[in-house]
DNA sequence: TTATCATATCAGTATGTAGTGATACGAAAT
DNA sequence: ATTTCGTATCACTACATACTGATATGATAA
């Protein structure tokens, strides 16, 4: 029984999950810059140890980041240019036409309620 | 107490959101092709009405999608053609670099305890 | 070998949110 | 005025998944 076939648009959605977590985001743009160890991406976005390596996992899984070994450290980078692109071109629509994102809650939150 | 500051980066995950989401992206997919009314995306897409309405509400709070109203209908449309520039560049990442999508899960199913 | 370091894995918990069903609302048709 | 139709809203439930803390693994250094 394999798992069960997934169409186009459901591989897509897959995809754009990987950009669509605080987390993965930050990684991916740091990785921007150029390949980066693990503890480099931990250093630079503040997260966990333990949480980076999962959500580095989740988007090697997916291909949109490659990891190489070297010695007892690991590079990741970007799999390809495109991923940056499509990092752009979402700033892009952000600047100019979804500005909207800002209070963007599908139900809204109580206001004076803050969970921090 | 204004909500709280967000981070472009935050934005941006949103905004990716708004495409992470099979039927949200199914939505948008049918709206490439035009404007439709809530009636025919709900044909389109073969998901429920209030459904279709909860995630046209999210979209159009983003941004992503503009309503018009006509008499009794509404009809919705992609809000910039960059839009579905975003969803072709995700298609060609798709093609050439991420085929891993397809397994891809972080937290591993269980393997035959199908819930459909 | 043993110790240390970099990273990976995993169980458990907490939170976010997608989908449903019922209902409300407003516009047109009768 | 009443009914019908198209859409929106809402409370509720179920599920997905992000994060933590502890531990495992595997490589280098001592």
């Amino acid at each position: 029984m394999p798992t069960r076939v997934k169409s186009a648009t459901e591989l897509k959605a897959k995809l754009f999950r990987g950009f669509a977590d605080l987390s993965r985001l930050s990684i991916l743009e740091a990785l921007r810059n150029g390949p980066l160890t693990v503890g480099a991406i931990v250093e630079q976005t503040g997260l966990s140890q333990s949480n980076v390596s999962n959500h580095l996992r989740c988007l090697s899984d997916c291909d949109l980041v490659i990891a190489e070994a070297q010695g007892r450290y690991t590079r990741y980078q970007l799999s390809d240019p495109r991923v940056g692109t499509l990092l752009t071109l979402a700033e892009e629509l952000m600047r100019d036409v979804a500005r909207g994102i800002y209070d963007c809650t599908r139900y809204e939150e109580e206001e004076g309620t803050a969970h921090e």
